[in-house]
DNA sequence: CCGACATATAAGTACATGCTTATGGATTGG
DNA sequence: CCAATCCATAAGCATGTACTTATATGTCGG
């Protein structure tokens, strides 16, 4: 199977939604670096908890991030597979957009050396 | 150079942003089978022409797409550009998506096959 | 020329979004 | 236990967004 599998162009909207947003984004790079709690997520934030919470729901709806329950503790963690509408948006474009992805074809080739 | 040129942050969120809403990715899918002017996009889609303009100016701040004036008529065509930055930001969280990267080279792969 | 056409912009409106404070439910440590 | 901690949700507010209609600007054909 592609890696574009049978997705509804609702969750395309929910994912490039979830990323249109800076703090998001800087959240999901976070969670990048392993698991965290949202007590640890708020720090470096200028926002309040409930903010951390509902921007972790909405990267949550878009299948960005998933979460572990710990005790009173939520550990949340990037999830790899969330970007799979992505990069099935790009690949449905391709035809107009093939010279961009042979670029990153060549970067991906690097990334590998 | 790299794929990923210096993109100010704000640049990938004008990106992310434009292609968070569904009729402005649907413009765009149209003009990925070459220029048309507004009033021709206009057709099969259920709003007015003004909104049709405001969603092409909205992709035209993203760099998504160019123009080219004739006349009266505006000729907006996609610009292959405007996805660097999306791509941009998907090598910048290579380091955790790498998982997900391998697979989009196995589709690229496929393509030149 | 000038009316019709092509497009952009202005102004208004309904709804979405991102934030806040307040609060509620669950879990833990002492 | 129970007060403190962790997190989510509710409610409210300011701003943004996507649309509309109305209008302005520019260009063409007859």
């Amino acid at each position: 199977m592609s890696v574009m599998e049978i997705q509804p162009a609702v969750i395309e909207t929910e994912v490039f939604r979830a990323l249109a947003d800076p703090t998001r984004r800087a959240v999901l790079e976070r969670l990048g670096n392993g698991e965290q709690t949202v007590t640890e997520l708020r720090s470096g934030f200028a926002v309040s908890q409930p903010a951390i919470s509902q921007h972790l729901a909405a990267l949550r709806r878009a299948g960005l991030v998933s979460e572990r329950r710990a005790g009173r503790h939520v550990y949340y963690r990037a999830d790899p597979a969330g970007i799979a509408p992505l990069i099935g948006w790009i690949e449905r474009y391709q035809s107009f957009w093939r010279e961009r992805m042979d670029r990153l074809k060549d970067v991906l080739q690097e990334m590998d050396e």
